[in-house]
DNA sequence: GATATTTGACCATC
DNA sequence: GATGGTCAAATATC
């Protein structure tokens, strides 16, 4: 694969580029960095997307719908994802995200879960205790905010992915501090029913992405929990 | 008037 | 040439 080495940036950078007629070279993603998620209907994440477009997907169903955040622009934030309903009976809807978040749009729901202060409601959040094996938390104010509960997320780690410091590895024989991170264990919501529905995985990423996906993974989970069970 | 969505066109990749 | 991802003008909504 030709763009198999091209990073988010390096892609992002060429599909900016501008030609005389002020179109600009389109570069498909397929070997970018990114997460798929599934779900039985289409649920707000916590992030403010704007489509850009709508595309008819040879053999699909159902067209496909492209999504950049919001703040593209005014936060630089290159986030976009592509949702496309893969199934009708039950509808499931297939979210594919791209690229990370440099916005700070999901502070706002996380002082809404902040505001949870009951020992019983505080089971049913994320445990980010080992999260600077990964990064600040100053840097990353949202992870800090749910540094009291558990998820786990399983991540498929590519081979030819260069490690790093910060890599997270699927191999479980290493008792690496990030253990927990890599391996999803959706214990605290399985008594949710419906949240049993979702499912995603984490396909190609950088250290920053595994990050990112962490963090859209778990608001998301406990965005949907909020809002279905009113936390 | 500002912002979001729709939709056809453009371009890269397969 | 077919397909998929993005742009941007036109249109819709608030």
């Amino acid at each position: 694969m030709k763009s198999e080495d091209c990073t988010e940036e390096e892609i992002s950078c060429k599909s900016t580029l501008t030609f005389e007629d002020g179109r600009g070279s389109y570069k498909r993603r397929k070997t970018s960095h990114s997460w798929t998620r599934d779900t039985p209907a289409l649920i707000a994440d916590g992030h403010a997307w704007r489509k850009y477009g709508q595309k008819i997907i040879h053999n699909a169903k159902h067209p496909r719908n492209y999504f950049r955040c919001t703040h593209k622009y005014d936060q630089a934030c290159k986030a976009t994802k592509h949702v496309q309903q893969v199934q009708d009976h039950p509808p499931v809807f297939r979210t594919i995200y791209y690229g990370t978040h440099k916005c700070r749009d999901y502070l706002k729901t996380s002082e809404l879960l902040l505001d949870c202060t009951s020992p019983r409601d505080s089971s049913q959040f994320i445990n980010f205790e080992n999260v600077n094996c990964m990064t600040n938390k100053q840097e990353h104010p949202f992870f800090a905010s749910f540094a009291s509960s558990s998820v786990k997320e399983e991540v498929f780690v590519k081979e030819d992915m260069p490690t790093t410091d910060h890599m997270v590895t699927s191999d479980h024989n290493h008792s690496s501090p990030c253990d927990h991170l890599v391996s999803r264990d959706l214990t605290a919501f399985e008594s949710s029913g419906p949240m049993s529905g979702f499912s995603s995985s984490i396909d190609q990423y950088d250290h920053d992405d595994v990050f990112s996906g962490m963090i859209a993974e778990s608001y998301f989970n406990i965005y949907n929990e909020v809002l279905q069970y009113g936390f």
